[in-house]
RNA sequence: GGUCUGGUCGUCUAGGGGUUAGGACACCGCCCUUUCACGGCGGUAACACGGGUUCGAUUCCCGUCCAGACUGCCA
């Protein structure tokens, strides 16, 4: 089992493109088959470099890691030569002169007699001489492929069809173009569908998954396969990823930039490759599990053909979010403080310097992640939920300033707060706990009293992780610092 | 316009001639609780419509409607 996944490197890599890759991965892996990567870069206008650098990177990041490739049609072109001296020497192809306005205005017309715009053969009926002549003179042309006038196409399609094979008419299909326009010295470059067929049928490709709108050009590769005696393979056509019903293309301009299209920008959003790959893989597809979150291996196992969705799916933010937030929490933590740590720093925070002088300053962030792991769904959010870890408040939260600050006797309570912990030994979570508690009850305070005017005190807002974690964390020098600060604040900012 | 493909809770889906139509996300409620979250428990919610076939159709068939893709000298 030979599979593939051909990008055009014409942007980054989709989500949409991922999970196509993901599939085809996923099937070669399960049955031991081969998965290879080529590169459809026969439009020189549209292909970069960087594109293709930029999909490689995707594809890894995501651990689609293939066997062979990656391949690139621009330098395959003797293949595609060859390939098209055979159909013009067996008659199945021919040279069309028409300019591209031609073409547009004979559309045009067709659509308005509401006839099938396509091609009228005009060039195909041109006397013989008068093909060699123009063809001697250099004139430019395209090279088109006679489609039978009559009968139909089947394309072997496992998935969007009922039991039979997916059948085309001929006579709807027209003559299309195989290669760009060029003359007989300098030939014009081949096009995809054709490119595809020679490589998909050189490289032994038996089966093929690709998105559903390939399925139309399906038929054409079909009679090309059949025009060059080659087998065909078994086609899997995906249904589409809709965003707010419509198809989630790379193209689309009115994309939010929240939730980007790309792989490349999500990963930047701080989603997970786990969590991606859960995700897409789940997008028109389903497994015997009970659960919807699995690992790769467990993926690998049970991905199946028969289990995918005709229908198409549209893409679930939430259920993205949801599931990358799962794997923030149940990942093992120092995974996701390694991958928390380039956000920070990228935030600005200096979390080394940040850490109390007694504690190794990498294990001290590892412990600050994991008490705002079930909070933060995404890795990008990680910085803004910890910043006063790093850089005491200088502000306090103005609603929590007005309904905790202004309260009865606050300035005190931070200072017996600030006494009674400078007694706490050890610093300890549970230590405070008792200590603050008993605060608490020889003040007459219920413990929220005590515990959200610290809070603000200390991290500047009205919510944060469990307070004695967040104190432990802090270390008792910048506790007892912040609880000054915030007291001599208030004093300075008294209720209005 | 033509060709092709689809249609089960809001969304992703399981299922399949007889089911209380199952799960997940989201949503709502309750519990937990120092805040925010997490977690636990519970709840609302679906077979597009019309004809057949059948003892019985959401499931099979046909029409209708709706949706989407393709209709490039892009891939």
């Amino acid at each position: 089992m030979r599979l593939r996944f051909a990008p055009s490197p014409t942007g980054f890599l989709h989500l949409g493109g991922a999970r196509t890759a993901l599939f085809n991965w996923l099937l070669a892996k399960k049955h031991n088959g081969t998965f290879i990567l080529r590169i459809e870069d026969t439009d020189a206008e549209r292909s970069t470099e960087e594109s293709t650098g930029q999909i490689l990177d995707s594809l890894q990041w995501l651990g689609i890691q293939w066997d062979e490739g990656p391949f690139f049609q621009s330098q395959r072109l003797e293949h595609y030569r060859e390939h098209i001296d055979r159909l013009y020497k067996e008659g199945k192809i021919y040279p069309a002169f028409e300019s591209p306005e031609e073409l547009e205005a004979e559309r045009e017309r067709a659509l308005a007699e509401k006839r099938n715009p396509i091609y009228n053969r005009a060039s195909l009926k041109l006397p013989k001489e008068e093909v060699e002549r123009r063809l001697a003179e250099g004139m430019r042309f395209v090279w088109r492929f006679k489609v039978p006038d009559e009968g139909y196409t089947d394309v072997p399609e496992t998935l969007m069809s009922g039991a039979a094979d997916c059948r085309f008419e001929n006579a709807a299909m027209g003559d299309f173009v195989i290669s760009r326009a060029g003359t007989l010295k300098e030939p014009g470059w081949p096009l995809y569908n054709f490119c595809c067929v020679v490589d998909d049928a050189l490289m032994g490709i038996t089966h093929v998954i690709r998105g559903q709108e390939h399925l139309s050009n399906a038929a054409r590769q079909v009679l090309l396969y059949k025009a060059f005696d080659y087998p065909v393979p078994t086609f899997t056509h995906l249904p589409l990823i809709m965003k707010n019903n419509k198809k989630m293309s790379k193209r689309d301009k009115d994309a939010d930039p929240a939730f980007p299209v790309s792989v490349s920008g999500r990963r930047e959003l701080g989603y997970l490759q786990e969590a991606t790959i859960n995700f897409i893989s789940l997008l028109g597809c389903s497994y015997p599990m009970e659960e919807e979150i699995f690992p790769v291996d467990v993926l690998i196992r049970n991905f199946d053909l028969n289990r995918l969705q005709k229908s198409n799916a549209n893409f679930d933010e939430d259920k993205y979010l949801f599931q990358n937030s799962w794997y923030i929490k149940n990942l093992p933590r120092e995974s996701v403080v390694e991958r928390v740590v380039p956000f920070i720093e990228a935030a600005g925070y200096d979390w080394e310097s940040a850490a109390p002088v007694s504690r190794d300053a990498y294990k001290w962030l590892g412990d600050i992640v994991a008490l705002e792991v079930e909070r933060c769904k995404l890795l990008s959010e990680f910085p803004a939920a910890l910043s006063y870890f790093f850089v005491a408040p200088t502000s306090y939260d103005a609603r929590g300033v007005q309904k905790i600050f202004h309260g009865e006797g606050v300035p005190e309570l931070l200072d017996a707060v600030a006494e009674a912990l400078l007694l706490t030994n050890p610093f300890t979570k549970d230590a405070m706990e008792a200590s603050l508690r008993s605060l608490g009850d020889t003040r007459g305070l219920g413990f929220g009293k005590v515990a959200q005017p610290v809070r603000l005190a200390v991290t500047g807002r009205t919510a944060s992780p469990g307070l004695f974690e967040v104190l432990e964390a802090l270390g008792r020098e910048e506790v007892i610092r912040r609880l000054i600060n915030a007291k001599e604040w208030l004093q300075s900012n008294p209720k209005a």
